[in-house]
DNA sequence: AATACTTATCGTAATATTGCAATATTAAAC
DNA sequence: GTTTAATATTGCAATATTACGATAAGTATT
């Protein structure tokens, strides 16, 4: 075996599942960080930005963008990649309302 | 090759990876899901919640130990896992921060 | 078209994750 | 102490991820 068995859960579950596996690792946090700050999202650049080879930022953008969480366009000679912003108000969504139940309920054991 | 190279990111960069690594899977935010929907923490039966056999139940506990995500605590016989709410207010406020500074550059080219 | 530049893909090796059967551990109940 | 229960650990196989060198594919410039 090995495979994750996403079957037998929500679609919310695998969606924030698979949003936050994407997110899972430093060098896509910083990929995000990036497109973050840099204003207009002239990028091409990001690969001077990371500690990392060429194909393997490659391979981490490629699962960004699967996973929906960037969008690349074609901007001449390089690509154009940017945030998209409405599945960064999901997860911030996601959260706040994971939070919110939390906080509700202070009885807690532990 | 096929470690991951943490030491080059910042500590809140390899933070917000731990933490949406450990939630990147859809048994884990099933858990962190019944952990909030139920009252007080009396767990024990999240084994039944799930369609996963105990052990591999056993190991998603383990993984969200770890990333600090929940806490246990024996409790007589069973264990008492609880989420704390710490790790979720900070994940709140890693969204919403991210996605403060994406709403308010809207100059988008894509 | 030849060159330079940028990004993607392929191939491969190392490591990590997922899942479960079998077994061990631990604590309550008898 | 033995049984019963709940949870953890071990061992293993299947799959996935991470990383990079080599190479391909695309566009821009000359």
């Amino acid at each position: 075996m090995g495979a994750t068995k996403t079957d037998h859960f929500t679609n919310r579950q695998n969606e924030l599942a698979t949003l936050a596996k994407a997110i899972g690792h430093p060098a896509r946090v910083a990929i995000i960080d990036y497109l973050v700050k840099v204003d207009s999202c002239i990028c091409g650049d990001i690969v001077n930005e990371l500690p990392l080879a060429q194909p393997t930022v490659s391979q981490h953008l490629k699962e960004l963008k699967n996973a929906g969480i960037i969008k690349g366009n074609i901007e001449g000679n390089s690509i154009c990649y940017c945030i998209d912003e409405k599945v960064f108000a999901k997860l911030q969504h996601f959260f706040t309302s994971i939070a919110a139940k939390i906080e509700k309920k202070k009885s807690n054991c532990c």
